[in-house]
DNA sequence: CCTGAAATTGCTACGGT
DNA sequence: ACCGTAGCAATTTCAGG
């Protein structure tokens, strides 16, 4: 539970337990933490709080699960653009997009790599078109998820 | 606030500033939420045990940075097998492999599509030989994130 | 589906080892 | 760094419209 060089927080033992505890359930109680790593609800909540304070544990949030309210599509999408410096305003443009929760600036082929949710093929093809539209986007590439057998966390 | 019939569980606008502000913030306080919708906390309470019953609601999570402990690289893999028959078997030894929080059977290109995180390219690179050396991998291709612009949910 | 009030549980600050 | 206590805030249950 030192402050570490340049490699990153150093987390001891306990501060590993709790960590995991909290990534599989942010409502775990301090009591029922304390009990599992055998010391007191004390000593959690301030080791608690010094890793919320060195950002190692971000704020929680709850999960949509987007499958339960009808989206049933997850897909990659690769982006060339014509131009690298475009970037920036296509991520604007994309931004405004609700379906993409994720996009990356990336080496290798594509230059913007995305990861949108839609609720079938006909919704994904719409966002397809959208996204061609889009000035400065040349051609796109999808990989549609069939299934996604690992979703998860870092270990740490 | 209804059962669905096909299309998935109908939200209405104050389950929907619900899981806005849960989705926020994991830990909002009930009485900050009844505050902001304009019901009482008993009912607000009450809306959310039932999207957590109907799975809509999934359990909350911490986050762990994983930055602040030094894994300073995102980056995605198109995994290429012999055979599609043998995703199984490749899944199961993926999910041995910590580094790997994502992994989707896709159609395209690759067979397997991963995300994966490390602390440095080096990590990334024994990461790379690992995967290769697993049986039915016959050709990986990787895109490193140089900058993730968007990371978010779903917006309903 | 909602409310108010009561009971339970959990959080957080403080003083001390 | 850790602990115990005590006061306060939050969650959860209950009876009822």
């Amino acid at each position: 539970m030192k402050n570490a060089t340049n490699i990153g927080y150093l987390l001891d033992a306990i501060d590993k337990k709790i960590i995991h505890m909290l990534m599989d359930n942010a409502k775990t109680s301090l009591a029922h933490i304390a009990k599992n790593v055998g010391i007191s609800t004390t000593a959690v909540h301030q080791r608690i709080k010094k890793l919320e304070q060195a950002g190692v544990i971000e704020n929680s949030i709850s999960f949509l699960n987007a499958r339960k309210i009808g989206y049933k599509v997850v897909a990659y999408i690769g982006v060339f653009l014509e131009q690298p410096n475009q970037y920036p305003d296509v991520v604007k443009a994309l931004k405004e997009v609700n379906e993409v929760v994720e996009a990356h600036y990336t080496t290798g082929n594509y230059t913007v790599f995305l990861k949108v949710l839609c609720k079938d093929n006909d919704h994904l093809m719409e966002i397809l078109n959208k996204l061609q539209k889009l000035k400065g986007v040349t051609r796109t590439e999808t990989f549609i998820s069939l299934e996604q057998s690992i979703g998860r966390q870092l270990k740490v």
